[in-house]
DNA sequence: TCCATATTGGAGTATACGCTACAGTTCTGG
DNA sequence: CCAGAACTGTAGCGTATACTCCAATATGGA
């Protein structure tokens, strides 16, 4: 079923109207109607590009991921700090898209087993990216270990994205930075 | 507008009806239909008794979260072990139950204000506890730092309890554990 | 040019759900 | 025992949603 030119124009118009009702509105306002008002599209045209409304969000979340990729190559030469602050940048530069994120995460995959999985393969990506990041750092460092300590560290992050969702006055960054093994000043035991 | 017994008692079974479905089936599980079938109640006496849905909802969560605090009165004399323990207990032992907590928190929370609030206030009470507890075990701490761990270390105990509800083979007790302060020489078992 | 295939719009479908109206029944304090 | 308040079940309202159907039209490779 290759496409034709209009109909990758017509998707790419879809996912806009997408990304911007999602940045604007939060996930509630994310209805069919509104996609295809907003991108002056026939509710058949986006059923056409399409298998469901979830796929389009899901679309716009996966590219807000990579947005923020340090390393989007897969080059290896990503820093835990880099790694972090990638996160944190995600969690609070893109905020309304981290929303629908956790959301997505959160909300669907604690119901549906498919979305879990989908989370759960993503989540283990980026534990092993933290763990080879931790590694290049401190190369006595187990792999065992340096997977335990990433684990423990995105938990962290995830918890602190939360916080910072949730209540804007949080300083997220502020926070992540203990989390990062050797800091400067005010060393913080573990 | 003072409650008959039978209302009393017709509450007390809804909550259960309540209880039970959420642990069953999920929040998706849970519609006025299913609650009303399972209590042998009509929408009407539902109604009579409670606001909306979600407020049965919210009640059933509550009493679980309150089913395992280690210092129910408040006395004080919680310690961190403690703490964390009664959090891991309750992400793993109740597990339906706190995943309709999460979901709730997050999904509701990071979308009607209300409910972020909610949820932001009963966070930093937790967060309070926390700090006390570590001051009470290291006193040489300030009560800003002790309030600075305690965060980050909820938010790494809410990041861990959400990847033991996505992934039911993530051992949640043993990732928690490297959180407290002083380890005493991994001892396996407990 | 031809024509198989892709695209388009939008009215219409199916359905689910929270909640209410209301008339009849039960409760309970005095 | 009785008056007024609380309780009860049923029927159905109102609304919102994702998605389908299909006839008409556009596209672009041969």
């Amino acid at each position: 079923m290759a496409r034709y030119r209009v109909g990758i124009e017509t998707r790419e118009r879809i996912l806009s109207a997408t990304r911007r009702l999602l940045s604007e509105g939060g996930i509630e306002g994310v209805t069919l109607k509104a996609i295809t008002a907003q991108a002056n599209v026939g509710a058949g045209s986006f059923y056409n590009l399409f298998d469901s409304k979830e796929e389009a969000v899901f679309e716009v979340v996966r590219g807000a991921i990579e947005a923020v990729d340090p390393d989007p190559e897969g080059a290896g030469t990503d820093t835990l700090a880099d790694l972090v602050d990638a996160f944190v940048t995600f969690m609070t530069d893109s905020s309304p898209i981290a929303r629908i994120y956790l959301q997505l995460a959160v909300g669907r995959g604690l119901t549906d087993r498919t979305i879990a999985e989908r989370v759960i393969r993503s989540h283990q990506r980026r534990v092993e990216r933290f763990a080879d990041a931790w590694q290049r750092e401190d190369t006595s460092l187990t792999p065992a270990e340096a997977t335990r300590r990433a684990q423990v560290m995105l938990a962290a992050l995830t918890g602190l994205g939360l916080s910072a969702l949730l209540d804007e006055r949080f300083d997220m960054r502020e926070h992540a930075r203990e989390l990062l093994p050797d800091v400067p000043a005010a060393s913080t035991g573990r």
